[in-house]
Parts: C-alpha cells; structure tokens; sequence
DNA sequence: ATAGTGTTTCGATATGTTTCTAATCAATTA
DNA sequence: TAATTGATTAGAAACATATCGAAACACTAT
C-alpha cells in the first residue's frame, strides 16, 4: 500500500532506471556509476541510498569500494500487484459504513436515528459532509440543512456536537477538521 | 523506454492510484470520483486526461457523463519489463549501420555500391539524406548530387526509386517520407 | 599518524507536479 | 433559445525532488 506506492516512485525517475540497468549488469560502485552516466557521486549516492532503504539494492564494503548490488526478486511481480490496493481492513470498514448507510438513507433522507453509537456515528458523518469546515452557521442555518436528512434536527444537532463533529460557540456552530 | 518511464510516473502518485482502485472496481465519471476521493473534479480531470494519454484509460460520452473505463491489459506485465531498457535491437541495429557506412564511405565518398541487398539499402538511405524531401529535383540536379559521392548515378538513381526511397513523374525526381 | 581515495551528508537552487479557483466549453433539458 | 449540469482548460500557489558543490566521513596504505 503504502510501501508500494514508494516503491513505484522510486522507479518512476529516470536516472534512478538507468542506475538499475547498470546493476542489471553487474555490481558496481558510485563513483564508476557516477562516471558512466556523467552525473557526481553526490547524486548517485543519494540515489542508491534511497533505493537501498526501499530494499532495492544491497550494498558491501570491499576495499575501497561500496559495492551495490540489485535485490531482483523485487521485479518479478506483476504490475497488477503494485496498483491493486490491498484493502483488507480498510475495505471491510468501508464495507460495513457503506452497508450501515444503505440501511439508514432511502432516497437521501435519513429514515431513522440508529440507536447503537457506532451507527449513529457514521449516519451523522455523512450528514456532517454538508458543512463547510472553513466557515461557521447560524443555528437557523444548521438547522435547515440538517432538516434536509431528518425532522429530528435537534437531536442531530446535539449528537454532532457530543461526538465532536460540531463546536458551538454562543449561537455559532463550526464544523471540526 | 521512453514510455516506460511515463507509465511509471504515471502510476507513482496516490491519486492516481486511488483513481485506478475506482475504475479497477467499476467505471466511473469526474463527479463521481471526485466526490469519493474529496478533491475537485479540476483535480480528477487532470490525472484523467493525463492517463488518457498515456493509454492507461479510456472515455466515452454517456448522456451527460463522461464515463471513464480502464485498459486493463497494461497491468499484466511483470514489473521487470518496465525497467528494463530495451536497446538490444536499437543499439545492435544502430551498430551495424554504422559499420556498413564506415565500410563503404571512405573520405565522404562511396567506394562501391554493395552487394548485399541489406548493406546497399543501408548506403543509398544515407545518399538519400541529401535530399530535401519536401521539394522536387530536376533529373539532372539528382546526378548532380549523387555524383558527389559516386560515378554510377544511373544505378543509384534507379536503385534509391527500386527501394521506394524517391519516386519519379515525368522527369521529374522526389524524395518518400 | 597522515595522506589519499571513495562515500556520504548538507544546504541551496532549479525544475517539475499537484491542486485549487475561476472561467470556458459541451451536451442536455425546459 | 436559455438554463442547467458536467467536463475541461488556464493560471497561480504550494509542494516535492533531483542535482550540484563543498564539507565531513570512513577506510586503506604509506
């Protein structure tokens, strides 16, 4: 997921592939590397160094020479396997919300308030999407909006705040984050 | 190669990621996906288009929509082929040419026409570089500059029209392409 | 130790990319 | 035709990153 997301940005720059082509050949050492495609060790250094943390290349110490190397079961994978999100836990959360909220929406209204709090947490976020977190409202105004869902605005209100969705101040209300 | 290195720009940015976890499920439309992924559909567009151009997705206009599908074969290749320069045929190819030239040109001059159907092709495209494909030349004006480097215009005249290199009207001479 | 060689880090710069807003375009419906 | 809705483009701001020179570091050989 997110390694691989690294791992295709570190393939996505051109020198960094010519670097893997040289070890693709054989080992070899920044300074021939550096020299071979006419940029200073400086450069090649930061790259090798940033591949190597991302398990890419290895690299040795022989004499003088730090010798890298390619790790090149890496490259075996298809490229299937490096977009496709693996959403296992991410996926059944979404899942049950997704399912949570078809069950409480018809036609975009909210039909009921859901009595278990995790429900009610994530029928009153979706609702939440409607305010604009770099503003404030009037009670009126949120109110109205809420009104949009379900008839029970007060309730909503209330809720919104007591999960820490809304702050009020006096008669002001803001959404949070 | 060099599209190589497109495509994996292209798949190293999480938006764009995200994006193809959406299409990878379903197609989808701007709107859509822009409210899924919370960011403008200016935003969507951009990285739409972007792939669009690279062959990564496709669209097509539905109603008011503008439905965007993946081209799902990209994805099979192992990540090795995508990294790997392929120069085996271009630089061998290169090669060869070059030493053919530098057999057969001597001071700038052909020292005879080959024999080998494959070398000769070779030597007469260089010739062929002398002329302006984007004018005609008088019979006498393409002796004139095939003289330059050899004695037998008929035969490198004739040979240039028998590869498709130039094409005759009248008396009239142009270079293809 | 000290000089020499290759590597790494640091700070600065230059370049490229993502994202947004606002304006424009294109298709559809009234 | 006008109004609506979604898609696209243009321009600007914000952000990320590749590259270099110079300095610091690590090992080797005298």
């Amino acid at each position: 997921m997110k390694e691989k997301l690294e791992l295709l940005k570190l393939l996505a720059d051109e020198t960094r592939l010519d670097i893997l082509n040289i070890l693709l050949k054989e080992d070899s050492y920044v300074e021939k590397i550096a020299c071979d495609l006419s940029l200073t060790p400086a450069t090649i250094c930061y790259h090798l160094k940033k591949m190597e943390a991302a398990g890419v290349v290895n690299c040795s110490r022989s004499q003088f020479y730090m010798i890298y190397s390619l790790n090149r079961e890496i490259f075996d994978k298809p490229l299937y396997e490096l977009i496709k999100k693996d959403e296992e836990l991410v996926d059944d959360e979404e899942k049950y919300k997704k399912g949570v909220l078809s069950g409480f929406f018809k036609y975009g209204r909210l039909t009921r308030i859901p009595t278990q709090r995790k429900k009610r947490e994530i029928v009153l976020a979706e609702i939440l999407k409607q305010f604009d977190p770099s503003r404030t409202y009037e009670e009126q105004e949120v109110n109205e909006i809420i009104l949009r869902y379900h008839g029970d605005y007060c309730t909503i209100r209330r809720e919104m705040i007591a999960f820490g969705m809304m702050t009020r101040h006096h008669e002001t209300y803001k959404r949070v984050k």
